[in-house]
DNA sequence: AACTATGTTGCGTATTATACAACATTATCG
DNA sequence: CGATAATGTTGTATAATACGCAACATAGTT
């Protein structure tokens, strides 16, 4: 289909951009472009207006600008995370028989966006779009510990197993950054366990956590380390789909 | 000076598309812009040939594409300040239930680089990327005081607390040094205070701000200066980490 | 299955972006 | 420090290009 040339020019004004350290100046963009400096100079000047590109006053040198920041803070908020992540759910309850879920980090919860349910009729069912807190899900203790968010000073018991000092999560949430991912051993319901693990994105940033749940009767103490590691490996090839580098 | 139309309609779909969570369609686009449809499908198309939209197979609909991405990182590694500062920013919003900003000098305004969201309902937003004016924010008022910038002579007013004299203006900067915290008692936006201090980085240099907005039902008289000795710890400590001796 | 809404393609026209040139401003070099 | 080179901005005429109209194609709805 039809490319709009100035559009696209003034695009691969962006991209140049990108790549260019101390900025750029309006002859360079027009031999790179292979167009006339008045050209290159409208075209500067039309991204300077809306915010794309900042003029330096003194050396006249247009860099990157603020708007930059809107966009893409506008596309980290909410990452299509979630359609790329249902595969990876699907595949990881086809292979354990178990519920998996998604969740991100909202307004200091765990929020559970997507879900792919368990075919056994003894299974865990959590809704989507409800919240959990942060501190007795395998769920919420990744986005807790892979956010390194502040340990929350104040730790509801659901369980007896729940962890309620702070201290004590806190010498937790090490062991989780150290191993990869997390579990939740009967600490938020009497009898389910389950696993997460952190799904990266861009630079290295934290976008969510896929886990799944399920009867400790099935999810025993011996498979937990196997199922961990298969997680982790399906999780991992996500993050790097979305543009992680780890 | 002259603006080129298509490339300024194509930066205006970004605009658009920032603020639109599920995405837009070629007709929305047409009627937000006031063209045609063949035009509109023909600017999108050019976008998404570079990456900057995405088209869903399914649903045909529009949002921001990867490379969007690709140029915040450009922006963001001449930006380091950003990366040290988000923890602080999290502990903040944590501590305080309020929105916490940061934010650094730019032509003459506060530039708002990162931001963390109140987990409350009634929260303040401010959308990074934008710019504010520096005599009437906490933010602002830090830069303003602490680069030791001239006082601009005209002073718009925003509210009827806006500070609109220079001479004013001036005293209170010289008490905005002295207690090395500025506040902003809805001299921006009715209804909301601020409170903000400054990051210091090698030689003294002051690097940007970082404050917290909140309603000012909730951010009462009474506990300004409790939450400015809290505010003015971390960000002590942040500075300390980015080489400040002070 | 008929209809409505939405996205894409073809095409003539005229708006609009373009290159050229002159001018203004800032670096660079002797 | 002054002459010269290099860079950025502003007119302007031309022609290329983006535009809107209309027809077509496809998807969703009742």
């Amino acid at each position: 289909m039809a490319i709009i040339q100035s559009l696209a020019r003034g695009l691969e004004i962006l991209d140049l951009l990108a790549n260019a350290d101390n900025g750029m100046g309006i002859t360079e963009f027009a031999q790179h472009l292979d167009i006339d400096k008045s050209s290159a100079s409208r075209l500067l000047h039309t991204l300077a207006s809306y915010g794309y590109t900042e003029q330096d006053a003194d050396t006249r040198r247009y860099t990157l600008g603020p708007r930059i920041l809107t966009l893409s803070n506008s596309v980290l908020n909410r990452m299509p995370l979630r359609d790329h992540a249902r595969p990876v759910l699907a595949k990881l309850t086809h292979a354990t028989g178990e519920c998996s879920h998604m969740a991100i980090l909202s307004h200091g919860k765990a929020l559970y966006i997507d879900q792919v349910e368990s075919p056994s009729i003894l299974r865990v069912e959590t809704e989507i779009g409800t919240m959990s807190p942060l501190h007795c899900t395998a769920l919420g203790k990744i986005l807790l510990a892979f956010n390194r968010l502040p340990i929350p000073q104040t730790l509801n018991s659901y369980t007896p197993r729940t962890i309620t000092n702070p201290a004590e999560l806190e010498l937790h949430m090490v062991q989780v950054r150290k191993q990869g991912y997390a579990t939740d051993d009967e600490e938020h319901v009497l009898g389910v366990r389950c696993l997460a693990a952190p799904v990266y994105g861009f630079r290295g940033r934290v976008l969510g956590a896929i886990g799944i749940s399920g009867p400790s009767g099935r999810m025993t103490y011996e498979k937990l380390p196997e199922l961990a590691d298969y997680i982790i490996e399906l999780v991992t090839d996500l993050s790097h789909r979305l543009g992680s580098m780890q």
